[in-house]
DNA sequence: AAATAAATATCGTGA
DNA sequence: TCACGATGTTTATTT
């Protein structure tokens, strides 16, 4: 095994026996990388096979296994959180798998030359904060319902619930039922279409009793804007990035609320 | 800089000066990582910001960023390919930003206590090779039309045609016209909703014309199934996973052919 | 550039 | 466990 340097442990040498020994012991307990060129194979949901070249290679202590090449943000390979790795000398050549059940899968990495392998203990118990979220327009957007229209009112905010998901619902100026369905990305028929299945499921639990159909988004093509009109819903553009960036001017102007907006 | 080891510069030097000087050196040009304690800022569709923890970082040459910690397969930030890096002391503390237009976005990150840090020259051209996806599945079937239904032929295969998209387009044993819609996964009502929407579009462009719509999927959620009852649409269970199995085990067995499936 | 849909999607949530 | 929907989705494809 090699060096402890701040928690790093790199691996001197690098002849396969040597980094069978070391994998053995580190896979699954910490964070590995292995750079190399190698072929790598999966079989599972889908099967593929990579031809040789060279990949950094990532093996995470919760069976999350990474390879990644020099472009792109998606690995080439990989395996979600639950796999086994094990690591064993084949021939002249060392391989490494990552595999779990449900479903069956399994990745074959077949070394062939190895240019760096080391091992790591990452302490971080933190959790991101994200803010921008659809879940953050919603709330923001609950507590403003002049933003739908003048006379709007929200009667609930929900999701997944047993009538059947949907943003926001409520009550327009003229009492008619109003399904709000909000989007912090351009919209696009696939949205316009889910508004539409509950805009349609709420007509059939409601019976005769009117109700709209609002879609809210900074944007919508142009398809989405006549399916939309065909079915007799609307769009509401809303740009939630402006909102955000305004929101934050007000809080640096110094204004104590954002009820005045 | 440090030694070339197979390729693989390790910077021994683990000061900030050193490390500035490195990271300058190779950000945009090699793949990069570095393994530090860090607290991480993001600003751009959304915002996030991450207190101080123990993470690995990958900067690739196209200008991808990859933070990940000890666990889960996603990266906790990220950037996509396109970011312009820069590394800078502030004070006692490295930074390092990854920033791109269209849109603007950026991620920083303070580096507080460096680990290790080194580059490589990754050489890979090779492509992946995977089978096993919708496509391939479309294909297969469009094949063998009896997979289908008894008399089924189909008439044409698409992706985002101007007509309209539509997996599979066909004829039934009575001359009726039959939209297929193919999903190698679970079917949910989204997948049922999708294929109404391929059916309404072609029963608006067939005027009278009878126009059926079937879903072809492992597996149909109840919910889905009463939805396409509801909508006089159809579902067909096709398990894709065991005939790409029985496929793969007939061409063991020596079958020349799959055409007698 | 815009839109559309797949993905070995992954991930969280609620029933 | 399953179903459903968001994702800072990313990526490829087609118009």
């Amino acid at each position: 095994m090699g060096p402890l340097v701040s928690g790093a442990r790199v691996l001197r040498d690098l002849t396969p026996e040597a980094a069978v020994e070391f994998l053995r012991h580190e896979l699954g307990h910490r964070m590995v990388q292995v750079a190399a060129r190698c072929s790598i194979d999966y079989q599972g949901r889908a099967e593929s096979r990579l031809g040789s070249g060279e990949r950094l290679m990532i093996f995470k202590p919760d069976g999350t296994l990474l390879v990644h090449t020099s472009t792109k943000l998606k690995p080439v390979n990989w395996q979600p959180p639950g796999c086994t790795f094990s690591a064993s000398r084949e021939g002249e050549s060392l391989v490494i798998t990552a595999s779990r059940e449900k479903p069956r899968e399994t990745v074959r990495i077949a070394l062939e030359a190895v240019h760096l392998v080391f091992s790591l203990g990452l302490d971080d118990g933190v959790e991101l904060d994200l803010a921008g979220s659809e879940d953050d327009l919603q709330a923001f957007l609950a507590t403003r319902p002049q933003l739908i229209e003048p006379g709007f009112r929200f009667w609930r905010r929900e999701r997944a619930s047993g009538r059947g998901p949907m943003d926001l619902y409520g009550e327009d100026a003229q009492g008619r039922r109003v399904v709000v369905e909000v989007k912090r990305r351009a919209a696009g028929v696939k949205e316009a279409d889910q508004l539409r299945r509950y805009v349609e499921r709420e007509r059939a639990a409601r019976g005769e009793t009117p109700v709209r159909g609002i879609l809210v988004a900074p944007k919508v093509s142009d398809t989405a804007r006549k399916y939309l009109a065909d079915l007799s819903l609307e769009y509401r553009e809303l740009d939630w990035d402006k909102l955000r960036r305004g929101a934050a001017d007000l809080l640096k102007a110094g204004q104590k609320s954002l009820a005045d907006w």
